[in-house]
DNA sequence: GACTCGTGGCT
DNA sequence: TAGCCAAGAGT
């Protein structure tokens, strides 16, 4: 235990002074860090992949560079630039939080971990990181990464979630004083590129001396980890409502899936087959013979696509169905509309 | 602790 | 292919 105190430290910054990634939202050694930019990157980064959110970052910051500009944006706007990355919750935290920099912090963004933790979006993960990354805290960064390359480096058995307490004390125990941010962003870049989920590359790995999952075989089956239940599958309808080349579109609720999305109109997902119940307005809907399908978290979707033209206007937002692409659609409501407009 | 909440890539 | 997985948070 004291052994890896203080070894880890010392063999995984070396490590990481010779083999860290370029990102954008990374400082080069010697550049100085901008808070936004890391909070941000770590949001995005938050369940997804940094080949996923890399071109979002730039896009992102070339639009809206700091808290200021985030915070006066236009909550649609904002909604629509996130379409396609998931788990919408994130751009409305995003948002909330930036608009409590600017009226509670003076636009200074609070450097602590226990102060960022009470922003919207900033949970134990993503508190200690900014903490550690932004402003040079010890913190104890633990994210899915960590996890593994702990329970492997102190051959942790006991499945997730349950282990989470004892992979959090030990990843304490190695957590340095100094350098902390490099530290986590070692440990990630370890974690995404060395100590993989599967066939780990323990040959190259700078921890391997101090790893007792190696020692004792087959680290690779760290963490075990409980078995996930089926995901049910759901079926609905899609409603295309199109008047003079555009088409309807309406507003998800704030709460719930997609909850804030631009969308285009839907009856509930249940296990009930497509039907016209939750039609939008009276036409005379056609259902295609085509069928949409997304899997969710927890659920599979399988969608009809309901089909009608009408001439008088009907209230909602009505988009031209030419750049239905800038309408900030989520996937599943992206993928319908391409399969209709490809008949 | 158990759910909800997206998406795309990989094997 | 079907399942697994990723820089998790909120309730």
């Amino acid at each position: 235990m004291n052994a890896k105190r203080s070894s880890v430290p010392v063999a995984l910054l070396d490590w990481y002074d010779a083999h860290r990634r370029v990102l954008p939202w990374r400082a080069r050694p010697g550049e100085t860090v901008d808070p936004y930019r890391v909070w941000l990157s770590e949001v995005m980064l938050q369940q997804t992949t940094v080949a996923a959110v890399t071109p979002r970052f730039l896009a992102w910051t070339a639009r809206w560079p700091d808290f200021a500009s985030l915070a006066a944006a236009d909550d649609a706007d904002v909604m629509a630039a996130w379409a396609g990355l998931g788990y919408y919750a994130r751009a409305r935290n995003l948002v909330k939080a930036a608009k409590a920099v600017v009226a509670e912090h003076d636009g200074v963004f609070p450097r602590t971990e226990a102060e960022l933790r009470t922003l919207p979006g900033l949970g134990a993960y993503t508190a200690a990181a900014v903490a550690a990354i932004a402003f040079g805290e010890r913190a104890v960064v633990v994210d899915a990464n960590v996890e593994r390359v702990v329970a492997r480096l102190f051959a942790i058995t006991t499945p997730l979630p349950a282990a989470r307490p004892a992979i959090r004390a030990a990843a304490d125990t190695i957590t340095p004083d100094m350098r902390a941010g490099d530290f986590a962003q070692a440990m990630m870049d370890l974690g995404s590129s060395i100590c993989t989920t599967r066939n780990p590359k323990c040959l190259l790995c700078p921890l391997r001396p101090d790893c007792d999952g190696f020692a004792q075989g087959e680290p690779e089956r760290l963490p075990v980890k409980a078995k996930k239940a089926a995901k049910p599958q759901r079926h609905g309808t899609i409603f295309w409502l199109e008047r003079d080349g555009q088409v309807l579109l309406v507003r998800r609720p704030d709460t719930g899936l997609l909850g804030g999305m631009r969308a285009l109109p839907t009856g509930p997902w249940t296990d009930q087959p497509p039907g016209f119940e939750a039609a939008p307005a009276q036409a005379d809907w056609q259902m295609l013979d085509d069928r949409v399908t997304h899997g969710f978290t927890h659920f599979d979707l399988e969608l009809g696509l309901a089909v009608a033209r009408v001439e008088a206007h009907q209230p909602g937002e009505w988009w031209p169905v030419e750049t239905l692409d800038t309408a900030g659609l989520p996937t599943v409501f992206a993928k319908a509309a391409q399969a209709i407009r490809a008949r």
